[in-house]
Parts: structure tokens; C-alpha cells; sequence
DNA sequence: GATTGTGAAGACGTTCACAGCA
DNA sequence: TGCTGTGAACGTCTTCACAATC
């Protein structure tokens, strides 16, 4: 299991979604074309993304549903808990905090924190909003795999560096700014610091999405056609 | 101007904000290298990327800040009003429209729609609530060029094929499905019906980002380092 | 007969080395 | 001399054709 195109796992979540679906319309069956139609991607791209982590399928008979679903959720990990921490309950994170979807694959929130007095010790959703100071010794007491960074920009490289400091691995930022990890010269070297080593950063910015948005409306025939219909 | 890497434009994007952090600092010269530290990418990239759009900088003195966040805005197609309507008013269209940063670019809301009678008539934003129904006449009336789709998945598509009935031109896709465009038989081969042709779609998905971040914490050697140091 | 799984070919994006210019 | 701009080399991802097998 080496090498794995990072596209290829953002096509898994879809086709994971798209297995739900199915399971939701009692749907038992399905196939690389069928799959590759709800996803908008070739039926060859599905098999070969799905080749990456093993054989799910029959030949001459194509995928169980219930089956491949229960691979991709454990090769993405899924079947598991994960314990998050919200930084920042503006809107944006209280959004996140509210939003539906993530407790159905063990996403659990199990924290709050801001640094806004005016907020500090008010519930949402079950849970105290605490003060970033005390982020460290939260984390030193209950388990945290992710952060959740929806503070404003300009506050978003010190929270990474305080989630990272804690010890938190993986942090999903919100902010439009990019997370810089913090290096050390080492040997005439820039190397990670250690506490940055294996901390994964995901970005979620959707302000990015509208600025490529208007670029694509300006310029159409950049766009690599999104669903590509026809396959094989 | 042909055959620009997707991921070239979302580059620019980030470019973009750096330069216009620097400028907020006072700085008025940067060169691909700076840039490239910024943005986490390496120096080639920067310079390839730029050299796609044009020649914005001076041999053996690097860029005008000024200069090269002009000419990204109007590549980008920033220095432009877009005119905007959010469908979904729920948590996630409110936490959307008041997002700050939107209106940075020229990204204005003219309207809301929602289906829900609740809020139908409620005053978001200093918009009212319209019901879906009359976002035809809306789009007839007034110039729209994106719609942002904030609501449940179960209702997307639907949404989605109202707005480019409508006419809409755009769509980010803040749902966790996969939009499928319209699509009809012609001599034997399916291909976009008229009114999908040169619509744009883009998604902004933090399901997707909480899944891939979960997988890439699980197989951290699958990652490709986000932010490598040491250019050139 | 149908559909998967996969090595090989091709397309695409990134990296590079260096030519071009201040 | 220093840094940009760019054709060419390289590597990675996608597409493909077909062998495997139910």
C-alpha cells in the first residue's frame, strides 16, 4: 500500500457517500460504471482507485454494496471514534459545532475553546466553551485526534501552533491562511520542529471556492468538464 | 492562454492573500522565493504559475507587490462585482452570509431563498427569506452570477437544477453529493442538456476534509508534506 | 457474457536548468 | 550578479486494453 494519489481518497468519500445512497434505497448491487455515473468520474478511475486498497469486487458480477461500503469506511478509517476539539464558536465554528452529518461517523465533539471572555463558560451544544489556555491540560487529561480551526486568519498560525503544542495530530483549518509548520535549521537544514512531525493539516476555505469560482465563470473552457458522462 | 493546472488556480488564490498580507505590512517588493515560503509550495511553482497568466515581475528584482496583486485580482476576475444568492438559510447559509472577507471581493448577496414557510419573510443580513418558487423571477430581473447551495442533500440537486434553470451560471456546492448535471441522449451519446452548458460547479465540502484528514492521520506516510520547506 | 483487476501507455503537472534581462 | 521566465526532463496520475474469473 504505497503511493496512493491524494484525489484518489478525496474519490473514495464519494464513492462512500454514494454507497450510502444506495443502502438508503435498499440497493444491493452495483458496479465500476454505476459508481463512476453518481460520481462523475470514469469506471476505470473507480477501479483503479478502489485497486489501491484491495479487491472488493466480483468479476463478471461487480460490487456488493454492503460490502464495499464496509471496506471504504474501514480503509478511510471510519470505524472508529474521533475525538474533536472546536477552536474559535463564532459563527463559523458554532456552524460546524451544529452541523449534522458529523456524528454519524464518530466525529465527536468533546470540546469548545475561545478566547473571548464574553463566551467563556456559555454551552453550546452540551458542551462549556473554555479558554484556550486551558486547551493544554484538556488535551493532557482526555484524548483529542483533531482540531477543528475556525478562529479568524489572523489567529489561525498561533491556535495551529497551540493545537500542535498540546499535542493534537491532525487539525482541519477553516481559516484563509495557509498553516505554516514551524522549522528549525538543523545542519543547514529547514527541517519540522519536532512537535510538527506527522501533524496533518487539512483546509477547508471556502472563500478560495468562490474566488475559483468566478475564475471558472470568466474563463469556461479551462474547466476540466466536472462530470464527465460516457464512460468506456 | 491554455491548459492551466486546476490546482494552479487555487495557488493563485493563495498567492493573492499573501500578497495582499504584505501589502497590510508595509511590504512592497516579494520574489517567487518569499512567495513560495508563504504558500508553502516551491519557488518553480510560483514562477510557473505566474508565467500561465503573463510576465508580472523584473529579472534580478522579483515582484511588485502592488503590481502582482493587481494583475491576480484581474486575472482572477476580483476586480468585478459578482452578485450573489444563497439557497438554504438554515445554520449553514446563516453562518455563509455573514461570513466576513465575502464582500472583501465584490461577492454581494442580493437574496435568500429558502422553502421553509418558517422563515419565509425573516430578515437576514438586511435580506428577506424568498421562497424558492420566486427565484426564477428573481434571476429574471436581476442580474445573478452565483448561486452558494446550503442546503440539506437531500435536496441539492434539486436546488441545483433550479438555479441553472434559472439561469444561474455558477454554483458552489456546499452539500456533501456529487451535483449531476442534466444530461440527454443525442445520436446514441449522453451529453450536457443546453441549459448545464458552461455552468460551473464548485464544492466546498468539510465532511469530506474531516474524512480525509481522519485517513491521512491513520497512514501519515501517504501524505505528501503540505508545506515543504526548503525550495531550490 | 459480464465485469473486475492491473500492467502498460499516455496525458498531465511539477521540477529543473538555464537562457534572458534588469 | 540576481532573479525572472520558460522549454525540456521528469515523475505522477489517469486512461486504456485486456487478461482473469465469476
Amino acid at each position: 500500500m504505497a503511493d496512493i494519489p491524494t484525489a484518489a481518497i478525496s474519490r473514495l468519500v464519494t464513492y462512500l457517500r454514494i454507497l450510502e445512497q444506495l443502502e438508503a434505497q435498499d440497493i444491493s448491487r452495483t458496479s465500476s460504471t454505476d459508481l463512476a455515473e453518481r460520481a462523475g468520474v470514469t469506471a476505470f478511475q473507480v477501479r483503479k482507485d478502489l485497486a489501491y486498497f484491495g479487491r472488493f469486487g466480483t468479476r463478471g458480477m461487480g460490487y456488493t454494496v454492503a460490502i464495499l461500503k464496509r471496506e471504504l469506511v474501514r480503509v478511510l478509517g471510519l470505524n472508529q471514534t474521533w475525538n474533536v476539539v472546536i477552536i474559535g464558536t463564532g459563527r463559523l465554528g458554532q456552524a460546524i459545532a451544529n452541523y449534522p452529518g458529523a456524528s454519524d461517523y464518530q466525529f465527536q465533539y468533546v470540546a469548545l475553546f475561545d478566547v473571548n471572555p464574553a463566551v467563556i463558560g456559555q454551552q453550546i451544544r452540551g458542551l462549556t466553551v473554555q479558554h484556550m489556555n486551558d486547551l493544554r491540560s484538556f488535551v493532557e487529561v482526555n484524548r483529542v485526534d483533531m482540531g477543528f480551526l475556525a478562529v479568524p486568519p489572523d489567529h489561525a498560525q498561533d491556535a495551529a501552533q497551540s493545537l500542535v503544542d498540546a499535542g493534537v495530530r491532525g487539525i482541519l483549518n477553516f481559516a484563509p491562511v495557509v498553516i505554516q509548520p514551524r522549522t528549525l535549521e538543523r545542519a543547514g537544514q529547514h527541517e519540522l520542529s519536532d512537535e510538527w512531525r506527522n501533524v496533518i493539516v487539512e483546509n477547508v476555505d471556502f472563500l478560495a471556492g468562490m474566488k475559483r469560482l468566478a475564475f471558472y465563470i470568466l474563463n469556461p473552457h479551462l474547466k476540466d468538464a466536472p462530470n464527465s458522462e460516457d464512460q468506456e
